[in-house]
DNA sequence: GGACGGTGAAACTTCAGGTTGCCTC
DNA sequence: GAAGTTTCACCGTCC
């Protein structure tokens, strides 16, 4: 249903006026845009003119403090995020830490935070209706295209978030963005009372059909070529594709490609996984990136191996994708890397004429920057450098750990044993983001990059250097509870009541004074 | 005269999200 | 394609 609504025309900013009349009304908001950095921008526009009330100005000051020290140390955006919490206003994408969602998210259910500016992730994983929802960006960037307009679908998954019928709202309201007149009207003809597209099957990707293909067969649910064929007929995708003909041509084709690569063989009709064949279906790579995989760990024999060639080697992935983007500036500092560890590389490089030499170069990049991680350097430090955020360095970390398990897997089964040394020992720095010498320290339970650090540069290096090591000094270390597990894991047990606890200066917390003064009138 | 801070226009960058594996306790 | 960020010149203020 459509509606006019009165609004105060209070700033250029109709968004703003938007949050400003829903706050009046003591409602709250939601407002969807198209970008991670829109998101923060807006959220800070909108922050600057809010007036909070003298009662809720206590609990957002606290909010905003346990948001600014989420981290060991705060980046840009934690400072960002803080600043508006302190206001009654967040921005929430995938990019934010996950406390920090999670207490945004709390805190909007509780009525304390009142608008919260996001990206798509809001309307997808979590529940979290307000009053209104603004969409102010109905297009995104998609890669070849440019700026195109969203799907239907999506349209309506933003708008559902309106109402809270739990809040006694009878209703809620959602309202779209439009620069001008004729955009007015395609976003009335086209979302409004437009119809939703058709959903399209996914198998209909490559990699996804090449996946699916292998672990039909590694499952033994199919065993011959008609067999597949008929599976396949009967699927949503085959409805969709019509021609069959066509469909056998694409199926035989990634049949060969298995049957080259080791994973299957085939015997005149017949098909059955190799044990390679049926590890990589049930570690779910991609067949083609595991055979990738493959080729790159054979080669490792033949060159220099250091952690870097394991993470330039899953960096260039089609798993991991999209990479981090080499700025114009960064060109010579790429190429010099990969001059630097040429002998250790173990994928080819592509010609500097090839179609994926930028994706190689992204690949060095994208490596240097788990390197980076890997020699404890800390989230601001890659935020600068690699313009990557707390969130996506985790999903980033996760995907890593994965390829490598599965290179660990890989080698196993290719019988390259003296690889896999090396590849559990990088998973563990990555995990925690740890140089080498703290690997021995990582073992103990509780301890983690930061406790390790402390107790490494305080010359408790590894186990034996824990089990001589004096307990107050310990405790003052990493706390009491943590000193007396810690001793109790080398097999040393201390009576609770006998440590004594020296009282040292505790490490103060980041102020946000210091990074307000920087706000804008 | 120089350090500093604010301002605004031009130049330059960048562009949503997230599922899979297996546990060493 | 467009929003957001960075950069840089310019100007005023203060010491």
């Amino acid at each position: 249903m459509q509606k006019t609504l009165k609004i105060k025309h209070l700033y250029d900013n109709n968004v703003l006026n938007i949050c400003l009349d829903t706050l009046e009304k003591n409602k709250q908001a939601l407002i969807f845009v198209n970008t991670k950095n829109s998101a923060e921008a807006e959220a800070e526009r909108i922050s600057r003119k809010i007036r909070v009330n003298e009662k809720d100005k206590k609990t957002l000051e606290e909010l905003s403090n346990k948001v600014l020290n989420t981290l060991d140390k705060p980046t840009k955006q934690c400072k960002r995020l803080a600043l508006c919490v302190k206001q009654g206003v967040a921005f929430h994408h995938a990019g934010l830490h996950s406390a920090q969602r999670e207490l945004v998210e709390e805190n909007f259910r509780k009525g304390i935070i009142k608008i919260i500016c996001a990206t798509p992730t809001l309307a997808y994983g979590v529940n979290l209706p307000a009053f209104r929802v603004v969409v102010r960006d109905l297009k995104r960037f998609s890669a070849p295209r440019g700026m195109s307009w969203i799907p239907v679908l999506e349209y309506q998954q933003l708008c559902g978030r309106a109402g809270r019928p739990d809040f006694n709202d009878k209703y809620g309201e959602a309202i779209c963005i439009s620069q001008t007149d004729s955009e007015k009207e395609k976003i009335i003809e086209n979302y409004i009372e437009g119809e939703t597209e058709e959903i399209l099957s996914k198998l209909a990707v490559e990699p996804v059909l090449r996946a699916y293909v292998l672990s039909l067969i590694a499952t033994e649910y199919v065993s011959t070529k008609n067999d597949l064929m008929s599976f396949f007929k009967k699927t949503f995708f085959a409805y969709q594709f019509g021609e069959i003909t066509k469909l056998e041509k694409i199926i035989n084709r990634i049949l060969k490609a298995l049957k080259e690569w080791g994973f299957i063989i085939i015997n005149k009709n017949d098909l059955q996984a190799t044990l390679l064949g049926t590890r990589v279906s049930q570690l779910y790579l991609d067949p083609y990136t595991a055979h990738y995989l493959i080729t790159c760990l054979k080669r490792a024999k033949s060159k220099i191996i250091k952690e870097f060639s394991f993470l330039q080697m899953i960096s260039y992935t089609i798993e991991l994708r999209p990479l981090l983007t080499v700025r114009v500036k960064e060109y010579d500092n790429i190429e010099e890397k990969i001059a630097e560890f040429q002998s250790s590389l173990l994928s080819f490089e592509p010609s500097m004429f090839d179609m994926d030499y930028e994706e190689y170069l992204k690949s060095i990049k994208t490596a240097l920057f788990f390197y980076d991680w890997i020699n404890e350097k800390d989230e601001e430090l890659l935020l600068d450098q690699y313009n990557i955020r707390p969130g996506e360095t985790r999903v980033k970390l996760e995907l890593a750990d994965w390829l490598l398990y599965s290179s660990e897997e890989i080698c196993k089964l290719i019988k390259l044993h003296g690889l896999l040394k090396e590849i559990q020992k990088l998973r563990i720095r990555l995990r925690y983001g740890a140089k080498e010498e703290l690997l021995p320290l990582l073992r103990l339970r509780t301890i983690g990059r930061v406790r390790a650090r402390k107790m490494y540069n305080n010359k408790i290096k590894n186990l034996e250097d824990v089990k001589k090591s004096d307990i107050t000094k310990l405790t003052q270390l990493i706390g009491k509870q943590t000193a007396l597990s810690v001793k109790k894991q080398v097999g040393q047990e201390y009576r609770e009541e006998k440590v004594k606890v020296k009282k040292g200066k505790r490490e103060g917390q980041t102020s946000l004074k210091k990074f307000e003064k920087k706000k804008k009138k």
